[in-house]
DNA sequence: TTGCGGGATTTGATCGATCTAATAAGGTAG
DNA sequence: CTACCTTATTAGATCGATCAAATCCCGCAA
């Protein structure tokens, strides 16, 4: 049954003292005489009382409570790294005292509608934003209404990435595919090909350029990067066809690094498997499958990007802008004859 | 800046109306006279008012709020069902004034411990459970303490599955089998074979006699059915290996249905693309490939759970228990020529 | 003994809404 | 004209916590 539950004063009652202390033996417990202390603590325990979170919330003005927003279209291969930041970040806020809340968004001025929603309803103090693009009206409402944010991925456009006013958590792409670079040279492959996304988004050139770093540092020249990548959209079939094509310039390819798991697919499928691939991602369908991918990393990303809220609030006053670059790790998976596609 | 949000009280003196009045508009404007409305309604919109969320959760008692563990092992390609229901509920969620907020567990005795958490600060109301299973301690602990949930999946194993206490929701996977021999035969296929997984899931055991039902209906006998099917845990490379005992045993199959979209890549590789193949999910990697699968409308799901909901309160009454047998969508892709694996 | 400093604890007000009960206004029947 | 009912509105209490300020208590110096 839903039995009355205790409430801040049976417990002050039990104990004999007042509701203050019992209060302060939750929030400051270092300022309440320890013999006190355990007494109230005994108490809490025996009733099994527990702070009426909507009650604290009205008293202190603050939530504990961030908004995420689930993308409808998680859609493409790729939708599972924001499943698994959405977990991590769950279990994070948790461990803080935090809770997690969804909201879903047709585009930026429905977003902006649902931020006032949850803003001028005192339902969530704090939002992550998932993807942002220059201009965008999201984080400058944000910014303007004083609401405290955190983005998974760097304002891309910004001039200054360290905006004060911004604090953003990244995975340091170019990074990752330049160690990628060196796993697969460490396995014998000495040509590796470039599949990336058309030029103009940023996380995609990034990736392209630290491959691009890496090939320049073993001294191959600008002529001999343009013949080993071609770009593609991000689609299995636009992959399989980027495929031939890169094929076709760049027959002496030892193994190929893909700007995303989707298309490393379409690179697996093209070539029957015969070349080492790397992916992005690492997603459910490159563990099933069993082909190299290079993994975000949510986790580290999750943490960051609660510690930076913290910061939010305090840093406010002109200091540098916080935010996080986190390296991803390269997954290498034996992908050989065991799991070759059929011929 | 974060300026001071207007109270109630602020729009009542804009309006010359009490507080109460004020609360009327908002939650019983039938009992309130047009003229006054109208006044009320203009001041709340000039200020820009929106009622303190957690103000009105103290003093109503409840939270508006409905809880969603999210699974840490979404693993596995299937994963992104989970995602998009979670999606489509947040959406329904949104339009009933209802929130979504996620917690996460390790197993069964940490989840209670949420429960406990979320349930004694009266931090959410009502709980979805993605999935039940016999003696579920979970479901348990939530029936005898009164708290509103429905389950996504039925309680596999409980013998009165109209159990009042119990509420749930369910896609028909059965249903979605048959109907998808049914779109497979349509196309001229006539043997079709089926790749399940091991017996004694529920979910699974189900979606193998959809595809049983349909066959029998058209005079196939028990032994010929046996040839037809074979077994294999939920891997690509084990699916590959269930795939090469099923052509041996039956090299005269025209399609086959697989238990799930990975069992279906597996045959998909396998097969070459030669056969084709009908996985369950329609999840990013069957759409990405291009081959059939069964959807399960987890939209409908979300909205059936969401009336559930609204039930659990008011029929507890030894009222029929509520449910909802949802059928799920084939989806037909061209899977031919175009997009073939390359022998 | 008195006064004072400072840590420990208590008291009363408050956050912003809704609930309950009381009041005011308007209409009808006796 | 009064009594009585209905509808519309208001006043005050309340939900369960924390904040701000007051009080208590103890030891120690004058």
């Amino acid at each position: 049954m839903a039995r009355r539950l205790p409430t801040i004063g049976d417990v002050a009652r039990a104990a004999s003292v007042s509701r203050q202390t019992v209060s302060n033996v939750l929030n400051s417990p270092e300022i309440v005489r320890a013999q006190t202390r355990a007494r109230v603590e005994a108490a809490i325990a025996e009733l099994g009382y527990r702070p009426h979170a909507a009650a604290r919330r009205l008293r202190t003005r603050r939530a504990s409570t961030i908004a995420v927003r689930l993308d409808p279209f998680v859609g493409g291969i790729s939708g599972a790294v924001l499943d698994r930041f959405l977990h991590a970040l769950t279990e994070r806020a948790e461990a803080k005292g935090l809770s997690v809340m969804l909201y879903t968004a047709t585009d930026a001025a429905d977003e902006i509608r649902q931020f006032r929603r949850l803003v001028d309803g005192a339902v969530v103090d704090a939002f992550v934003l998932a993807a942002t693009y220059y201009g965008d009206p999201r984080t400058e409402w944000l910014i303007e209404h004083g609401q405290p944010f955190v983005t998974f991925g760097r304002p891309w456009g910004i001039a200054d990435l360290s905006d004060p006013l911004h604090f953003w958590v990244d995975v340091d792409g170019r990074a990752g595919v330049r160690d990628a670079v060196a796993r697969l040279r460490e396995t014998g492959a000495q040509q590796i090909g470039f599949l990336g996304w058309p030029a103009g988004s940023g996380t995609g050139d990034e990736r392209r350029a630290g491959w691009a770093a890496a090939l320049r540092e073993s001294g191959i020249g600008d002529s001999e990067l343009v013949r080993l990548t071609v770009e593609s959209e991000d689609g299995v079939a636009e992959a399989r066809a980027a495929t031939r094509k890169l094929l076709a310039q760049a027959s002496d390819l030892d193994a190929i690094i893909a700007a995303s798991d989707t298309l490393a697919l379409g690179v697996l499928i093209e070539t029957a498997g015969a070349l080492p691939v790397v992916g992005f991602d690492n997603t459910p369908v490159a563990e099933a499958i069993g082909f190299s991918s290079i993994d975000q990393r949510v986790d580290e990303v999750a943490a960051a990007a609660l510690e930076l809220l913290d910061l939010v609030g305090h840093a406010e006053a002109g200091g540098p802008g916080g935010h996080r670059l986190i390296a991803p790790d390269v997954i290498m998976r034996a992908q050989g004859p065991a799991l070759g596609l059929v011929g």
